[in-house]
DNA sequence: CTCAAATAATTCAACCAATAAACAAATCCG
DNA sequence: CGGATTTGTTTATTGGTTGAATTATTTGAG
């Protein structure tokens, strides 16, 4: 019921907080950084900081680099810098048609990238697991060769998750309760695609704090970022706005009900409504129908948890020119505080990569937010 | 961007946390309950509860009380329960037709009430805020008569706040841009009244830790919990579901939208739809088109959030009988989870006291939550 | 009635991690 | 070349938890 996360501090825990305060300072920098300017943007001593960055860099987390070109008297700082050949995070993804691995390093830049095309649906869910799996074992090995150390794995998934490895439904995928276990030798925390590809926004470091990406595929669904970190509810399944009712009367839904959200915005309905036959054909289609509808599902998002910007990815991101305006005019219409402040629409950075780069993102920052963990696991 | 909260964490911040967890472990106990007890409960050695638990007496915060009925062989332990007589939490409340203020001690008894009955808006803000501040003094005056110490006040309102302290707007007390500063001599937090009443509800230990309370009066609202703690959005404008669209040609609001919730299943709504004067009237009405209408409202904020239970509240609360079926269709319609595990719905356990006596509870929640702010209070 | 067993709470030395202040290193500038 | 300046390390101190030993208080068995 009260909020002081039930467990224990003890002096370690203090420890293992402040390394990972030092690690993200350093991680939020642009430049290389020293270790003065660290202790002066934490708080900490610089004694204090010297020590952390030791163990930091003991377990390769962080690497010095050539001092940055000076200005000014003094001895010369020591540069700081994630380390670009520490741990790595091996990021997968099945969707309706492809597969694809990815290794992407501490710094965020993705080191491996292997996709391979194909109906994913056919082939069901242990044969495409097992392929994944091959797939998974070619990215670790590549990145080993590298000399990274590969730190996990999570898999993006178009569909429904429970406790962190079981796909419990995915729809479009034709999977029904799949327990994903390990893929390439590790063990894989599965996430919904949506939620990884907002994280893989956050990673941007252009975005807010607070915002809700929106895919659109042939479902819809949101991630949710409050405060930098994924909300994902009770049981995983928050962001479900494909099936938001936009009107009562609407047309029939798959799900059984009528006037769903997917009915007017999703991949199919906008290419029925536009007589087109590809997702390109859209770019020169009337959207309006969509964008309204999809406005209003952002306006009840809006209304209901306040975030100030909202991201548009899937196949919504190239058409956001073309919907920007009807979205707009609906959450002006719904949304009582958008006078005050309006709410920010933006495309995604990232295309179809997203979910994967999303994935590998959410292994690197399970190191980066628990570097004590991760220098025990070295140790061992 | 990233989570571990930019501060650091020095040895001082480690007790305090302790503080916290013993303090609550003790909150959350039905009985009083052992020093040994609370140690085991919380992973911390007994010499250490010991030592934290001497500065939580000193501080008055907690008390020790007769040993309980024992059973089996050894030294009888000395229980230990929040003290009855330390710090104590002043909750306010304007609304449409009432002011009011309660004094609400640490073990979360009302040891105060004061209620004045009246029509809030010809009045005017200054003066309604005046004539509360009298209020809160005079309940002051008799809480610290009783031995009691006020630790800090908040007010709940029925509109928009930001900052902490000012109205930005109130449409049914006719408030704009109100800051509220002092009352009875203490700074004044103050917050939505749907959030408080949440709060108040989260109190009573019989909710999980994450569920929505929503609240119906002449508008309608929704507080947000997330995880044991209120979430309130970005510029705290979380929840504002009064006017989700439930259908784009419904008839028109006074926001300017069509079709919104309010237009369905607000107080005012229901009164014309029934034909009835009085809510207790409603009682025996056919209140269909209002429970679908919240139905798929309550259906998008759990399709968005994924919580496992609903709290209804205001008029709601004694209603939910007739309610219940209709919103259970929608949720049931709506909801792609809900097969796996049904959503809870049930009626608030405080009637009209629920925004002030959480108003009262956030400011001894903020005591609970940092004790060892409290003590460096008392110490000063 | 006395003594062993059991449980509760306190005392005390050891330890861990951060701090503050002094010190060493490396550069700039007059 | 020498003082000023900034970085990074060393060392003694301090705050807070731990673990073991100690004291306190009861039940139950002989």
């Amino acid at each position: 019921m009260m909020t002081a996360s039930s467990a224990p501090v003890r002096q370690s825990s203090v420890r293992a907080h402040n390394l990972a305060l030092v690690l993200q300072t350093v991680a939020n920098s642009a430049d290389p950084i020293s270790r003065a300017a660290v202790a002066a943007a934490t708080g900490l001593t610089r004694a204090t900081v010297s020590a952390l960055v030791d163990d930091l860099i003991a377990g390769k987390l962080l690497v010095e680099v050539e001092p940055a070109p000076r200005s000014g008297a003094g001895r010369p700082a020591a540069g700081l810098r994630l380390a670009p050949d520490g741990p790595a995070g091996l990021g997968l993804e099945i969707n309706v048609d492809y597969r694809a691995a990815c290794v992407v390093d501490l710094t965020g830049r993705i080191r491996h990238r292997l996709v391979e095309a194909g109906d994913q649906r056919p082939v069901g869910a242990g044969s495409a697991l097992a392929a994944l799996s091959l797939l998974a074992t070619e990215a670790r090995r590549r990145a080993e060769a590298d000399g990274l150390t590969v730190a996990g794995a999570a898999l993006a998934v178009p569909g429904l998750v429970t406790g962190d490895d079981t796909v419990r439904i995915a729809p479009n995928l034709g999977w029904l309760d799949v327990a994903v276990g390990e893929l390439g030798g590790l063990p894989v925390a599965v996430d919904n695609e949506a939620n990884l590809a907002a994280l893989s926004e956050l990673g941007t470091g252009e975005l807010p704090p607070s915002f809700v990406y929106i895919s659109g595929e042939i479902g819809i669904g949101a991630g949710i970022v409050l405060d930098g970190a994924l909300f994902r509810g009770v049981r995983g399944w928050s962001g479900e706005i494909g099936h938001l009712a936009i009107d009562p009367d609407g047309p029939p839904c798959r799900c059984g009900a009528r006037g769903c959200l997917e009915q007017y915005a999703g991949q199919e309905a906008m290419l029925r409504a536009a007589g087109a036959a590809t997702v390109a054909d859209l770019a020169a289609a009337d959207l309006s129908t969509a964008g309204h509808a999809l406005g209003t599902a952002i306006a009840a998002v809006v209304n209901l948890l306040d975030v100030g910007t909202v991201v548009l990815g899937g196949i919504y991101a190239p058409l956001l020119p073309r919907l920007r305006d009807a979205i707009g005019a609906e959450i002006d219409r719904r949304v009582l505080t958008a006078d005050w402040s309006p709410v920010q629409l933006r495309a995604a950075s990232y295309g179809p990569d997203a979910a994967m780069r999303g994935a590998a993102g959410a292994v690197i920052r399970g190191v980066l937010d628990d570097p004590a963990g991760w220098l025990a696991r070295t140790r061992a």
